[in-house]
DNA sequence: TTGTAGGCGTTATCAA
DNA sequence: TTGATAACGCCTACAA
């Protein structure tokens, strides 16, 4: 301490290094390296430097340490506008995995929001360009650019995840939308189905492009035309999950040739829509069968118990950390890569043999 | 740029304020003022710097800044052990809202999950110790303490959410837990009911122990016993809430003599428990009604919807920021308070008038 | 209004 | 193996 005079009390900053110097009776980098490099130290000196340090109750200046050695101990993960879906538990799942990654690793996590006004952008880049933090987890499709300043140019190691961004350059955890698409497309075409609604997120987006074209090579697979599927959506977020399935079950009563087999790209979808056309008095499975992504746990608890798509984010998170730790140690970057953890289906009550129509 | 002369492109530092100052022909400080107290410099000269810092993109470095100023920019929230809930939109709402507000104030996010093990604990007192972060908001009931250490006495200011700690000198933002579950239970009463069954939480917890008085409080206004409400579930927590639902279907089948209204202290518990309810063939709200807390979105789309009594958990977040922040700039602190929100209840078809039985 | 100089708490280099 | 010393990049008296 070395306000030991009049002591203003205000902002007791806690012992310094220093401090655990003079207690141990040895010099201030000695201190350093007994904590830091342990091995580079006298065995006894260092016992004695341990014990004064715990005696203060030390605990080194992150800042300081930093600012030293020209690195941020923080990585900062990128989550799309609004972290607010309805049913889908993959944020809290990812931030989880994420972090408990990190902290093996001794770094930290930030987080920050990407939305679409400007200052989010800017705000992502002061963190960047700051020194702030030293690696991003981006979900999000879109590298913040805020004039001159992008994200791609911060010289930050950056990953990609559930997005496949490897086209602009980013390392990319991904699971195999399209084929886990098609085999659940395949599966309903061998229960007889010939008609489908496809319940699509917003158009253009990677995994309605992935899904919808694994959907489609099922159907061409079967010999059935692209008219066997109608789509509806396309215009709204994922995040508008609730609105987009009932907005779905409004089309799938207008359609002349009723499908027999719906897949839904969010449970949230599935869950509004089926709880529509019940009212509307179709039976699940019986009248329709229903698939959807994201296996969230309370489809079991549905009635019918929905059929869903579990991604494995768990094993996601731990992959795009590996990557990015590989990345921030790496002298020479590797091409950038695609990293695909297959995602398992779970079958439930929702879906069934087709009724003999027709 | 100080490496110039054979610039080993490994880690490009970016600019300096030094490099700026230079651009501009000034002197380093001036340059400091110009970005930080534009006032106190000449109009000119703030002009010339401010051109000079955009063409070479500059960005000051917080670690060096944080460092000189003593102060960090970073609020830790620190979360419970899991983030996994099953409905609940608690968590990430509480995450955008806080985030949100922190970054209006200046101040970033970092996340720190409170496990049961010592090594979480080490975790969150080191960002504490290492002045890392500036303060803390903690959504959990168990301070941090490992060998000495420990986070109430880390000089930082602390606000808790959800639960109420101002008893462990901690402001805290709370809903009226108490006063909602009161109210609710009264109009169940008001509708004819006159057995219960309460769906709790992890026995003790702050939610359960004020929830449960509040059903209570009701029952007794109304002249009935205690007797009247039988209690299922108290000993898993709150992420267990389909499993703990499930267990009060089982519970209450048992029942000699069956309640006509069930309050469960959760949606994920309501949703599982209404699942297996309806399955053994009870109607609901027919032969039962169902309210729960936490206002998960989904509610609106199970069959029946049902009623839910939401948390305000944005105004508590914001809350949670204004008090902290008050925490950080106050020369004195105050007196730790209890700042009570109030929830909302969402009359759904969950419930209705009681059967007339007996 | 601007410039000079010193220091925030650490780590790293160099001698001893 | 240890100790003195010079940075890391910025802010802030104080002097000009």
């Amino acid at each position: 301490m070395k306000n030991n005079k009049d002591m203003p009390v205000e902002e007791q900053s806690g012992p310094l290094m220093a401090d655990v110097a003079r207690l141990a009776g040895v010099a201030i980098s000695t201190v350093s390296r007994a904590l830091a490099n342990p091995g580079r130290v006298n065995e006894k000196t260092r016992l004695k430097i341990d014990a004064a340090a715990k005696q203060l109750g030390y605990t080194p200046n992150a800042m300081a340490r930093n600012l030293r050695v020209g690195k941020s101990n923080i990585i900062m993960i990128i989550l799309p506008g609004s972290l607010y879906y309805g049913v889908s538990q993959i944020i809290p799942q990812v931030l989880q995995s994420i972090n408990k990654a990190l902290i093996q690793n001794g770094y930290h996590l930030m987080i920050a929001n990407l939305d679409r006004d400007e200052m989010s952008e800017r705000h992502i880049l002061d963190l960047a360009f700051s020194g702030t933090v030293r690696g991003a987890i981006i979900l999000s499709s879109k590298l913040p650019e805020v004039d001159g300043r992008s994200l791609a140019n911060a010289g930050l190691p950056i990953v990609s995840m559930l997005l496949d961004m490897s086209d602009a350059g980013l390392p990319s955890v991904v699971t195999n939308d399209r084929a886990a698409m098609r085999d659940v497309t395949e599966e309903l075409i061998g229960l007889g189905h010939r008609r489908f609604l496809y319940i699509a997120g917003p158009e253009g987006n990677y995994h309605d492009v992935e899904r919808y074209a694994g959907a489609l090579e099922a159907l061409r697979a079967a010999g059935l035309s692209e008219e066997s599927m109608s789509r509806s959506g396309g215009r709204r977020d994922y995040q508008e999950g609730f609105a987009i399935g009932v907005e779905a079950a409004a089309d799938f009563a207008q359609l002349a040739n009723r499908p027999t087999a719906v897949i839904a790209t969010s449970d949230d979808m599935a869950i509004s829509f089926v709880s529509r056309v019940q009212r509307m008095g179709l039976n699940i499975p019986g009248d329709l069968s229903v698939v959807s992504f994201d296996g969230s746990p309370v489809c079991e608890f549905s009635s019918p118990p929905l059929s869903t798509i579990e991604q494995p984010v768990e094993e996601m998170g731990q992959a795009a950390v590996d990557i990015l730790m590989e990345r921030i140690d790496a002298t020479e970057r590797g091409a950038a890569m695609r990293h695909v953890i297959p995602s398992r289906l779970i079958r439930r009550e929702s879906f069934a043999l087709a009724q003999s129509t027709v």
